[in-house]
DNA sequence: TAGTTGCAATAAGAAATCGTTATACTATAA
DNA sequence: TTATAGTATAACGATTTCTTATTGCAACTA
């Protein structure tokens, strides 16, 4: 298979009449120009140059393949060029996986602003579950992470807001006129619930579980993958719910849910961004995570 | 610098969705498959398959790169046909080097007999003195040489038609009416001569000066590089000269000119058909030499 | 005519590349 | 859960392709 340098060396070696000046256009030396331009006679069966004389001239043949020598390697050109066009776009694009839960309330905003302070830059948001957004990392796809539990020894994590889990349900609902109700309580409850792989649902399950509850014995009569799903089937006055209380507080705070506390129940999780350890922080990622931490710092110490 | 087969790797795995079955295709292991999209992408600075899932699908770089690599294959299908093509055409050309002197006489009629026996060749001729046809030979212009006088070692010399060297004048010069002169009357008689690195004049020299003649004393009036001009010359009533029998034949035979004999001049020299030793002669080349082998064993037999 | 100079060819060794085998990993299917 | 198909990784060997050093050749110059 011929090799695009042999051609480049060829068309060089042709326009200059000189297999030394070629070698130093190309940063290469004069025998490798001989071995290269041997190579391309070889593998096309007929000599390219006329060696008579001071000056290389092309043959008959060489002329033949110096034409479409050219228009190849002027595709390799557009290739090249598309190349670095495409380096430049991704060196102003910041990819982000986030949480289905976070890609819902904080980070649209923290976009749009990001977005105001850095113009140029693109951002791509992947919502997915947590094993998701560590493989899309592992893999070059995401250049940040910001997920809902602590991540394996291969990233690194930065601590950031903390989100608590708070159970509603609609202002009819007889439930909401408790203060405060036992965790067995919550059996008698029809309840939404976000899908299997979630992870709000697996830590809302882990904490009923220790309080006693055995989690298969609830009667979860309709199953979601959308928090603003669930919200509205709650708020339409059906059941009662577990969702992140920063999805909910506007809700709460006009009274279309109500927030009940069960005894015992305290589930606090803390998000955390992320990248690889292997491989560094892009620019952009690093603007975005000094952004984020100074947006929202006062929010971070103030819970901790 | 990207590899021409590796963007025929990642050409043909963006269209079958696969490595291993590019790998099949292409007639490599699927490691190697793995290995130049990784190389490409580590010099594209971007993924270029999406990993997740059964099918190896284009990310949208990818798909940036396909359409691009797509026109430089084509360019290079480009390149592969004409090199083809140049070698069916080098495959039915023969390249002849011949010296001054045979090309006027034996040549033309042995390459249009061999023409009527091989159609679909081409034979080109190159008329130039030994060394330029010895130079050909080695630098592969030239396929097959045919010289006056023997080669270096570096060649295979298959020896030819013998040539015999002849004074002759024309009938109204006194000359003509002797059967025989001595070598010391030549000084007295106006001479035309080949150009100064003609083989044929400097084996005249060569043979004269045996003869104790000093060449520089010699009246050599006229000088042409062409054996016609200088038959035409003499023919016309000027001097005297020397040339090959088979060049003059003919006028002899009409009378146009006269062969006068000199004492102890006998010069006969045997046209070589060589190659060079360290490459293969070619299909058409051995072909010629068979062929023209055959048709002139008789007069080479005859004459040995 | 010999010596100098410029350029290409050759030789030999070092470094990089590339493909292979063997093996591990990861999903999907049974 | 195991089996299977497909991809990734590791290590090694072969090839390629540089490099430096040297030779060869031809033109120019003294």
């Amino acid at each position: 298979m011929i090799d695009i340098s042999k051609l480049k060396t060829f068309v060089t070696v042709a326009d200059l009449g000189s297999f030394s000046k070629a070698s130093e256009i190309l940063y290469i030396t004069q025998p490798a120009v001989t071995q290269q331009i041997k190579a391309l006679e070889k593998t096309i069966g007929a000599k390219l140059f006329q060696r008579t004389g001071g000056k290389m001239t092309l043959t008959e043949e060489g002329k033949r393949i110096y034409e479409i020598a050219k228009l190849l390697l002027g595709s390799y050109e557009g290739l090249m060029e598309e190349i670095a066009k495409i380096k430049k776009d991704l060196k102003d694009t910041l990819f982000l996986g986030v949480s289905a839960t976070l890609s819902e309330y904080i980070i649209p905003n923290i976009i749009a602003e990001f977005h105001k302070e850095f113009p140029s830059a693109t951002v791509k948001v992947f919502t997915g579950n947590s094993h998701d957004v560590e493989e899309g990392l592992l893999s070059g796809v995401i250049n940040l992470g910001i997920i809902e539990r602590e991540s394996s020894s291969k990233f690194v994590s930065i601590p950031w807001l903390e989100d608590e889990i708070i159970f509603f349900t609609c202002p009819d609902s007889p439930l909401a006129r408790c203060e405060c109700v036992e965790p067995e309580d919550l059996y008698r409850v029809d309840l939404v619930m976000r899908e299997m792989n979630s992870g709000t649902r697996k830590i809302v399950k882990e904490a009923l579980e220790k309080l006693g509850i055995v989690f298969e014995r609830l009667s979860i009569k309709i199953e979601a993958n959308s928090s603003r799903t669930i919200m509205n089937i709650v708020k339409s006055g059906y059941g009662a719910s577990f969702l992140s209380k920063g999805l909910i507080i506007g809700e709460i705070e006009s009274g279309c849910i109500v927030p009940v506390k069960i005894r015992g129940f305290n589930v606090r999780r803390r998000f955390n961004i992320i990248y690889p350890k292997s491989s560094n922080i892009t620019f952009l990622a690093s603007n975005f995570v000094k952004f984020v931490l100074s947006k929202t710092s006062d929010i971070v110490t103030e819970r901790v």
